[in-house]
DNA sequence: CTGAAAGCGCTAACAA
DNA sequence: TTGTTAGCGCTTTCAG
C-alpha cells in the first residue's frame, strides 16, 4: 500500500482534513472524541505528515543548521550532541555544515544554504561566532541564528558561553596557591577568540599576586601539540626555567608533558602543567592533566533551547546564557619545588 | 524585496516557469540563448529553488541522513567529513542522527525518520551496520541505504569496507618478524563486528608462523582505555608476562602503556605495544603509538558516492567495495628482548 | 525545443 | 468546534 496522506485519515476518520491536521500538530479547539477518531486512524495507516509539503505550507522546515569550521572532534560532537538531545524534544533535525572560516567563499556559501530557507535557524561556534561577516549575513537574510562561545558583543544576538577568563584565572591562582611563581604560559590560536580571554585572566592573576611575569614565560601556541612542544623547549632549555606550564588547551599541555619527559624533567615534581578542555587524552598522558572543563554539551544544549523558542514564538527575545567552567585537577600538578 | 520564485524568474527571462526549471536542473533540450537568457535573470534576481516546493513535487528531499552510534568522536567526524565531500558536490546535505544501538525504541525511531520520507538515503556505520533489524527496516521501507564496514553479508546491499582481518594479520606478522613469540591480545568490544575479524586475523598470523597462544595472553576488552588497563596488568602482572601487546584500538593501547610505566616496564624496550585506528592520541603518548591506519573519510566518502549513485540513477547497482588499512609504525615497537 | 495545466500534501485564513 | 477554499513553489505529464 501506497503511504497514507492527510486525506486518507480524514476519510477513516470521518473528518476534514483540518481537523486532522489540527490533531497531528496538537493545536487546541479539538472535542476529546474527535481528537481520538483521528488519532485511531493515523495509527491504523501509520501516517507520518509530510515535511516537504508541511514546510511548503507552513513556511518552515523543522531544520536546524550548525556551522562550524571543525577545530576539534571532541568539541564538536560534544556540540552536537547537545544540540540534539534539544532537537528531539521538539521534532526538529539537525543539519551539519562544516566550513572553512578563512574561505574566501565562506559568504557565498552561507547565502546559498540560508537564502533558500532550507532551514529555520542556524547554531555558529567559534571562530564563526566572532565573524562579522557571518553575523551580517545572517541578520541580512532574516536567519534567526544564536552563537555559541562569542567572545564579543553578547548583546547583538541570542547567545551562550562560558567565562573562560574567570576560569583561567581560577587555574592560575591555584597554581600560585601551590606556591609557584614561575609560570610558562602558552597562548591559544590567535583566530580564536578565547586565547585572549585565557591568557588576560591569567594575567590578571598575576597582577593580582603581585608576581611580575618576564616574556620569556609567555609564548604564543596555536592548539596543536606540535606548538606546545617548541614553547616547552623554549622554556625548559632556559636558565631560569618555570615551575610551571600552564597551556591554553590540552593537546598543547600534552606537548609540554613530552617534552619534559624527554628532558628528564619530572611531572610534576619539578615541573607542573596544566591544560585547558578537559578532552580524554587527559586521562590518557602520563600523569594525567590538571585541567578545565568547559560545559560544551549543555552550552549546545542551552544555546539550542534559545534558538527553537525564537523559531516558535517568533519573539525574538535576544537572551544570553553563561554557565560556569570547573577545573579537575589530576595528577600533573604538585606543590613548587 | 521578498524572495524570487521561479515565476519571477520566467517573466523577467520572458519564457516559461517549465524552461525555468530546465535551465535550473541542467535538463536537456534547451536553446542555448533560451539558457544564458535565463540565468541572466537567475542571477539578477538572486533565485533560489525552494527545496520544500522541490521536494514536494519531485519526492526527492536532497536529504540524507547518517544513522550512527558513537564509537568515538574521530571516527565520527572523519565520516562526518568523508560523507560531506561527496554530498557537497551533488548538492546533498547531510542530517545526523546518532542513536543507541541497544534502544529498545530504536525501531520505532528509525521508522519515524525514513517514514516520513523526510531524507532520500541513510547511511549507516558499525554497529548498526551489521544490525538485521536496522537493514530490515529500511529495505521494508524500500528507502535507499549503504553500509560503512559491515562485518557480514555484503551482498545484501552497497556496501564499504576494510579488510580488518588482513591488517590485524599484517600487524601480527610484523610483531613476529621482531622476533616476539609471547603476544598479548586484547580483543574489542564483542558488539562490534571487527573485533572478531580483528581477533581472528591475529589468530591466523600465529598460527601461520606456528605459534601456540595460551590462553592467558588472550583477553577480552571493550575499547577503552580502562578495559586495556586491566587485561595489560593481568598479563604484565604474571610469570610469563608477553614482551608484545596487540591491542585491538589505541584506547586500549594507551591503558597499556599507562600500565606499563606504573611497573616500571620500559616501552618499547621491554614491551612492545600496538594499537588499531590511528586515532590522535597515537602521537600524545611516549612512545608514540604503532598501529593501523584505516582510511575511514574515504570508505565514508565512497560509500556516499554509491549511495548518491542510487538515488541519482534508481539503478539499484549493489556495488560492495573495499579499501586497503595500513601499518603506521611509529616507536612503541622494538625486536624481542 | 518550449509551454500549459495538473497536482505533490500540507497549512492558513476564513466561513459555518 | 469543525469544514472549505486557496494556495505554498516546484516538477511532471503531455501537447504543441
Amino acid at each position: 500500500m501506497a503511504k497514507a496522506t492527510i486525506d486518507d485519515v480524514a476519510a477513516l476518520a470521518g473528518v476534514s482534513i483540518k481537523t486532522v491536521s489540527r490533531v497531528v500538530n496538537s493545536e487546541p479547539n479539538v472535542r476529546q472524541a474527535t481528537q481520538e477518531k483521528v488519532q485511531l486512524a493515523i495509527n491504523e495507516l501509520r501516517y507520518r505528515p509530510s515535511p516537504s509539503a508541511r514546510s511548503l505550507a507552513a513556511n518552515r522546515s523543522f531544520l536546524v543548521a550548525l556551522l562550524y569550521d571543525n577545530p576539534n572532534a571532541n568539541y564538536i560532537t560534544d556540540v552536537q550532541q547537545g544540540i540534539l538531545q534539544e532537537c528531539r524534544k521538539r521534532n526538529y533535525d539537525l543539519l551539519i555544515h562544516p566550513c572553512n572560516y578563512r574561505d574566501e567563499g565562506l559568504q557565498d556559501e552561507l547565502e546559498a544554504l540560508v537564502g533558500k530557507s532550507r532551514v529555520d535557524g542556524v547554531i555558529l561556534t567559534p571562530p564563526l561566532s566572532d565573524m562579522s561577516g557571518v553575523i551580517e549575513t545572517l541578520s541580512a537574510l532574516k536567519m534567526p541564528y544564536v552563537r555559541i562561545a562569542p567572545a564579543e558583543n553578547h548583546e547583538v544576538s541570542a547567545c551562550v558561553y562560558c567565562d573562560d577568563g574567570k576560569a583561567s584565572y581560577d587555574m592560575a591562582e591555584h597554581l600560585i596557591g601551590l606556591g609557584h611563581r614561575r609560570i610558562g604560559f602558552i597562548a591559544g590560536h590567535p583566530d580564536h577568540a578565547v586565547s585572549l580571554q585565557r591568557k588576560k585572566g591569567f594575567e590578571q592573576a598575576l597582577v593580582a599576586h603581585k608576581i611580575k611575569q618576564p616574556k620569556k614565560l609567555m609564548h604564543q601556541g596555536y592548539f596543536d601539540c606540535d606548538s606546545g612542544r617548541e614553547a616547552a623547549l623554549k622554556m625548559l632549555n632556559d636558565s631560569a626555567p618555570p615551575t610551571a606550564i600552564f597551556a591554553s588547551n590540552d593537546d598543547m599541555a600534552a606537548g609540554v608533558i613530552q617534552v619534559a619527559r624527554e628532558l628528564n624533567i619530572e611531572v610534576p615534581k619539578q615541573l607542573s602543567v596544566v591544560g585547558f578542555d578537559d578532552s580524554p587524552i587527559c586521562s590518557l598522558t602520563w600523569p594525567e592533566l590538571t585541567t578545565v572543563r568547559q560545559p560544551i554539551e549543555e552550552l549546545a544544549q542551552k544555546a539550542t533551547l534559545l534558538l527553537l523558542d525564537e523559531l516558535g514564538n517568533r519573539a525574538s527575545t535576544h537572551k544570553e546564557q553563561s554557565l560556569h567552567c570547573s577545573l579537575v585537577l589530576r595528577n600533573s600538578t604538585a606543590p613548587a619545588p
